[in-house]
DNA sequence: ATTAGGCGATTTTTT
DNA sequence: ATCGCCTAAT
């Protein structure tokens, strides 16, 4: 039998309420992942045969995780479990039942960009300028809808000015080039589960029957359409738990829909709800300065969070200068604190809310040479190269895939432009086939070059002759084979750049990554390698065994928690932001994500906020955020006292600098680089070579000025200059040619 | 007529 | 860092 003797008896029902609808109302730091391990454990120590409990996570991590936890508590039968992201076990759901709804099991995951591209195509077949029709807004909007399970129809008929029109008939178009591509975006692996579940009334039910205890965490993230899904899911046996806190929904931007948690006893009927409210994580101090912050917002379920831990030590407001200043000011923080405490690097996190704030914390962190590590920014699965080659892998896989086709048609380079692509697109639309079955039989084709005709033979019998190959060799062999035979590697290791050596480590790690994934299970497919690399997240790849200090973006940091956290960019306009592209900013939204980035805390607080910091490539100045009015100033101790940035003692004497730039290598595959022994350091451009601020300086027109800032890398690195002549002046430092006094 | 390559502008949060 | 636009080269 489980031993419950180390939970409360808040969490002691919520494990044992095994029957009828439940909804666990957990605060920050209330031990909802030890609720959520512990009735699984539970059902399964009781007789529930694991296959028939569904768990539903926000990340793969947490699920990987909680998997692990109760593997430990109840061995190996929990194996059978489902236990995964939304869109990871949708995904695994429709490998099985696509059939019904006329997709292949071999089909394609669409990303943003993916299905940007896609938009853009289809746009360009409506003859919809993109001048005048953002695609970006036109996706966001088809995401909208989608969520909203609106069908091309209902939304034809339901638009209601231009805009709705476009967005209307983009979609209808949308649907059908994905389906004869085999493919489906996020938003339709959501979709078409509900779909096949109102459709197929036996499907449903056997669903039904098999999951037969249904578990949700963050359940105040989930959207309309995953409300939906579950509904259905949960509707004959209505075994269903949700955990959640209305006060962490962050995601209102993709869709959450707080009213999912709200609504739920109305929608549940006799369900039982139960709070969590005692913190395990916080000190007193932090815990209240959170809660004093959360009470400005209306309309939430009430809560009264209360812990048995130490009271602590007041939160830290740093006042800085400037962004640099304020790097350098943490930096000096996270030495003070490994000094003086237990603490490592690793138990250290860095908090903002977007992910360009990164970048000077990166820069002062190299500086400084502190390890860190990034969560979030460019991914790796996105970036280019990497892009590239899983696109080939997806021509092989699924065939019909005619956006992985165009993107490596002419890559490398083949000959095959922009004008033929177009060409031998038109060619295939109207005979209604897949572009890479037209690819080898070109004749037919008029316009096209023999020259172009030829390349593209090529480019399809490449793809063939790998199809083949795929019978008879493993998925790591398979990759390495294409990839040598393409050139790839060597490509970018003759362009000799820092930027392309920094490919091809990536194209490195991908081929080793699909070689471990081959090694790591017993019948390795390419097809599940494919659909796991759609499916993470970044967070998921962030490896914590590393001693470094985590940078992440305060929606990244989302269930985790660090015994020191900082929280950045305390300015109206950054925490909260707004943006004037979009009306629907949403104060109290991130309110909750100031929110979520406290309680994250264990057991030190620093909050920073910058006077002057570079915004859409400008100096601005910056006011404090509202927020920190919304703390009672007994919780905050500010320190002003650290040095402007020319008077840090951190500064290397230097004017003019060698920089060391790691690759990226070191970021994206999580690994903390330390400045002093990474292998790709690159000491020979010139113009690696930065200024410092307040440096003084001639412009060759200007005359003399005095460097107030710094930003950007190598080739972009830019500098404001105050010029005695003309005042301040924003140059790129690789044109101004500037002289050093 | 096409394609390749350079240059300039731009970035909210993410499965 | 990437996309899109422009121009030079083929």
């Amino acid at each position: 039998m489980l031993s419950l003797r180390d939970v409360n008896p808040q969490q002691r029902e919520a494990i044992k309420t095994v029957d009828g609808p439940l909804m666990v109302i957990a605060g920050p730091g209330s031990g909802k992942t030890r609720v959520l391990v512990y009735r699984i454990a539970h059902l399964i120590s009781i007789g529930v045969p694991p296959y028939s409990i569904i768990a539903l996570t926000f990340t793969n991590k947490a699920a990987k995780e909680m998997k692990g936890r109760i593997r430990d508590l109840v061995g190996e039968k929990s194996s059978s479990l489902w236990m995964g992201t939304f869109h990871s076990l949708c995904a695994r759901l429709l490998r099985y039942e696509c059939s019904k709804l006329g997709f292949e099991k071999n089909f394609s995951i669409y990303d943003t960009q993916d299905s940007l591209n896609l938009i853009k195509s289809v746009m360009s077949q409506l003859g919809i300028p993109t001048q005048q029709f953002n695609p970006s807004a036109i996706q966001n909007r088809i995401s909208r809808v989608k969520n909203q399970l609106l069908t091309p129809e209902v939304c034809t008929a339901q638009a209601a000015d231009l805009f709705e029109e476009k967005v209307a008939a983009v979609y209808t178009r949308y649907q059908i080039r994905l389906k004869e591509n085999n493919a489906m975006d996020f938003d339709d692996l959501l979709l078409h589960p509900i779909h096949l579940f109102t459709t197929h009334k036996k499907v449903l039910s056997d669903y039904q029957d098999r999951f037969r205890f249904i578990l949700i965490d963050e359940y105040q993230d989930t959207n309309h359409a995953q409300y939906v899904f579950i509904k259905l899911l949960a509707d004959k046996f209505r075994n269903l738990c949700v955990v959640g806190d209305d006060a962490q929904s962050i995601y209102a931007f993709r869709g959450a829909d707080i009213r999912n948690i709200l609504d739920f006893e109305r929608d549940y009927i006799g369900g039982k709800i139960i709070r969590l409210e005692q913190n395990y994580r916080s000190t007193k101090t932090i815990l209240a300065g959170a809660d004093q912050l959360i009470k400005k917002n209306g309309g939430q379920i009430n809560k009264n969070l209360w812990t048995d831990n130490r009271q602590g030590e007041a939160i830290t407001l740093l006042e800085c200068e400037d962004d640099k200043d304020e790097g350098e000011r943490i930096s000096r923080r996270i030495f003070a604190d490994i000094q003086s405490k237990k603490h490592d690097f690793k138990h250290i996190a860095v908090m903002y809310r977007t992910n360009a704030q990164s970048r000077s914390l990166e820069e002062a962190f190299r500086r400084n040479s502190i390890p860190y590590t990034i969560v979030g920014g460019v991914e790796f699965y996105q970036r280019k190269e990497v892009k590239d080659v899983l696109a080939y892998l997806r021509c092989l896989v699924n065939p019909k895939d005619n956006e992985s086709v165009l993107r490596i048609i002419n890559y490398p380079n083949r000959g095959i432009g922009a004008v033929s692509v177009k060409k031998i697109l038109h060619y295939a639309a109207q005979r209604v086939l897949p572009l890479l079955s037209v690819l080898t039989e070109t004749k037919d084709i008029g316009g096209l070059s023999e020259k172009t005709k030829n390349a593209c033979a090529s480019f399809g019998s490449l793809v063939e002759k790998y199809n083949k190959l795929r019978q008879q060799i493993s998925i790591g062999e398979l990759a390495r084979a294409l990839v040598d035979e393409l050139g790839i590697l060597r490509i970018y290791k003759d362009e000799g750049t820092s930027e392309s050596m920094s490919r091809w480590d990536n194209v490195q790690e991908l081929l080793s990554g699909i070689s471990e994934f081959d090694a790591s299970r017993e019948k390795a497919t390419l097809e599940d390698f494919l659909q796991e690399v759609s499916l993470v997240a970044d967070v998921d790849r962030w490896d914590t065994s590393f001693n470094a200090v985590t940078l992440m973006t305060l929606h990244s940091a989302k269930g985790l928690e660090f015994p020191t956290v900082f929280i950045t960019g305390l300015e109206e306009g950054l925490l909260p932001l707004y943006t004037p592209q979009f009306e629907n900013n949403d104060v109290e939204e991130e309110r909750r994500l100031f929110y979520v980035g406290i309680t994250r805390a264990m057991e030190r607080l620093c909050i920073s906020r910058a006077h002057l910091r570079f915004r859409y490539g400008d100096l601005s100045y910056q006011t404090p955020s509202r927020f920190l009015d919304e703390i009672d100033s007994s919780l905050i101790v500010i320190d002003t006292a650290g040095a402007s940035p020319t008077q840090s003692k951190f500064r290397t004497n230097g004017i003019l600098r060698q920089r060391k730039r790691a690759t990226r290598t070191d970021r994206e595959t999580g690994s903390p680089y330390f400045t002093d022994v990474d292998p790709h350091v690159d000491y020979t451009s010139d113009e690696e070579k930065i200024l410092d601020v307040g440096s003084l300086v001639e412009h060759e027109y200007f005359g003399r000025g005095k460097v107030i800032y710094v930003t950007g890398k190598g080739d972009t690195t830019k500098a404001v200059v105050d010029f005695d002549s003309v005042g301040r002046k924003n140059l790129m430092v690789k044109f101004a040619r500037l002289k050093l006094l």
